[in-house]
RNA sequence: UGGGAUGUAGCCAAAUCGGUAAGGCGUCCGGCUGUUAACCGGAAGAUUGCAGGUUCAAGUCCUGCCGUCCCAGCCA
């Protein structure tokens, strides 16, 4: 009888007992007559320790696979302090899958070029599955959040007639014949639909902006989470926001410790995020900047300025009330002072920036009308947008959250390109 | 797109005032019975991004091109 197969991060429950695992072959050190095989299976990292003495075929054998080699190891589980993790198996049984020679990938000391071009195996990294593993808890704590509160999962097209915002660069395509067709850079003017069909709405998926952007907080493909309410106020918006966040964090604390500690993630920073989070208006974000960054009052907040404001914050931050210039047409008006837009960003804690941008959407026909040509947008294209406020027009409000920005914060990433398995940057597209 | 850096072996990286290419990882060979990115000894591996220029002499100085990184704008 052969050997049950266990995940590594499920060893310690089998201890004394005869088991395999099936992985690749991380790391391979010892001497002539001691053989420690560090094997990976995705869920985490074991030894295997072979002695010369107990049985040397199998010795000769398990010494001959190369860096990631796929390996099935079989051995007894045994508790021991002297392993790394406290545990390992005493091989008694070894077999290769596929060989695996001069791996591209050391073991230190590679520039972000050399990983990047090599993504595909640089995946299989400590770093990028710790990371992988704590996205996956992220989307998953979104999404069972939002069930929770009531949400149904509406998803968006990718391919829009038009620009939803009107405002950034949009990647085109032929769409037949003589039609083009964009990718869409947002799926919140469907949710608006898609909330007055079913009141609580989410589109959780890639956005794609074509802006030439070189920075740690930019991808031209991203994820965005995207919930829109019905009957919902820029309150609304903002403690949804708040309560996601919170239970995100929690989620990512509970279940990927390890994780984090392979990050070198300052926990504390992480059990700091409980609601309430500070809210602050744009007129009091300005006057914290007074004399500081150059930062000129009616201006969007640039990165220096968004560190500035949250300097010595261990929370996120909400700002409030904007200039309206600066936000998108469909912002609804403070109606007790028409200069505000109703618009909401969230700003991460220890400089990771904005990761939440929403707000209240305007109701009024003549109003988003007007907008409409003052931004210059093609009203054919957002016939369907204006019949929303023609039947059955209601208050409602959403923001967009963004994925990797979102893990690069919890994760503390200094660069973006390490919170989504294959970035799409300005001059990458490989692999 | 603008500003600033940078390009040396498969990877990381040093080289003073311009003086004739350190070291480490990995690979190969040898050693070690508990390693923790193991360690010790030895070997192979470099038209110093490309094209030109200055000089007795250029990795080093100059010009152009290309690549990459960082910062900014745009935003999630």
């Amino acid at each position: 009888m052969s050997a049950p197969f266990v995940s590594i991060r499920n060893l310690q429950n089998h201890e004394g007992k005869t088991v395999a695992v099936r992985g690749w072959l991380y790391n391979r050190r010892g001497s002539k007559k001691l053989h420690f095989l560090q094997v990976r299976d995705g869920t985490g990292i074991v030894q295997a320790v072979a002695v010369k003495g107990d049985d040397e075929e199998l010795f000769e054998r398990a010494g001959q696979s190369g860096q990631e080699a796929s390996v099935v190891v079989t051995g007894s589980v045994k508790l021991d302090e002297r392993a790394p993790g406290g545990v390992e198996l005493k091989l008694t049984d070894f077999a290769e899958v596929g060989a695996a020679h001069d791996y591209p990938l050391g073991k230190k000391d590679h520039g972000p070029d050399f990983l990047l071009s090599h993504r595909h195996l640089w995946l299989r990294s400590r770093r990028p599955t710790a990371t992988l593993r704590i996205r996956d808890t992220i989307i998953r704590a979104i999404r069972n959040h939002l069930y929770q509160e009531g949400f149904a999962n509406v998803d968006a097209p990718m391919f829009t007639p038009n620009a939803c915002e009107g405002t950034t660069t949009l990647f085109e395509v032929d769409y037949f014949d003589d039609t083009k067709a964009y990718l869409t850079q947002s799926g919140q003017l469907y949710m608006e639909a898609a909330a007055l069909a079913l009141g609580k709405v989410y589109c959780f998926g890639p956005a794609f902006r074509a802006e030439k952007s070189k920075t740690r907080k930019h991808l031209t493909e991203f994820w965005m989470l995207e919930p829109e309410m019905a009957y919902a106020s820029l309150e609304d918006a903002m403690t949804l926001a708040e309560s996601l966040l919170a239970a995100v964090v929690g989620r990512v604390l509970e279940e990927n410790r390890t994780d984090l500690e392979t990050l070198e993630r300052d926990v504390s920073k992480l059990e700091a995020i409980v609601p309430p989070f500070p809210r602050i208006r744009y007129e009091e974000a300005a006057a914290i900047l007074k004399d500081k960054t150059g930062f000129k009052f009616g201006d969007d907040f640039g990165a220096p300025d968004e560190a500035a404001i949250t300097e010595g914050l261990d929370k996120p931050l909400l700002i409030t009330h904007w200039p309206h210039e600066v936000k998108a047409f469909y912002m609804k008006r403070d109606p007790e002072d028409d200069r505000w837009a109703l618009g909401v960003d969230v700003i991460a804690p220890e400089g990771f920036g904005e990761i939440v941008g929403g707000g209240e959407r305007a109701t009024d026909l003549a109003f988003l009308d007007s907008q409409l040509k003052a931004h210059d947008l093609p009203e054919e294209d957002f016939r369907w947008y204006l019949d929303l406020r023609r039947y059955g027009s209601v208050p409602h409000a959403g923001f967009g959250l963004g994925l990797e920005r979102t893990v690069a914060w919890i994760c503390g990433l200094q660069h973006i390109r390490e919170a989504i398995p294959f970035p799409r940057l300005l001059h990458r597209i490989y692999p």
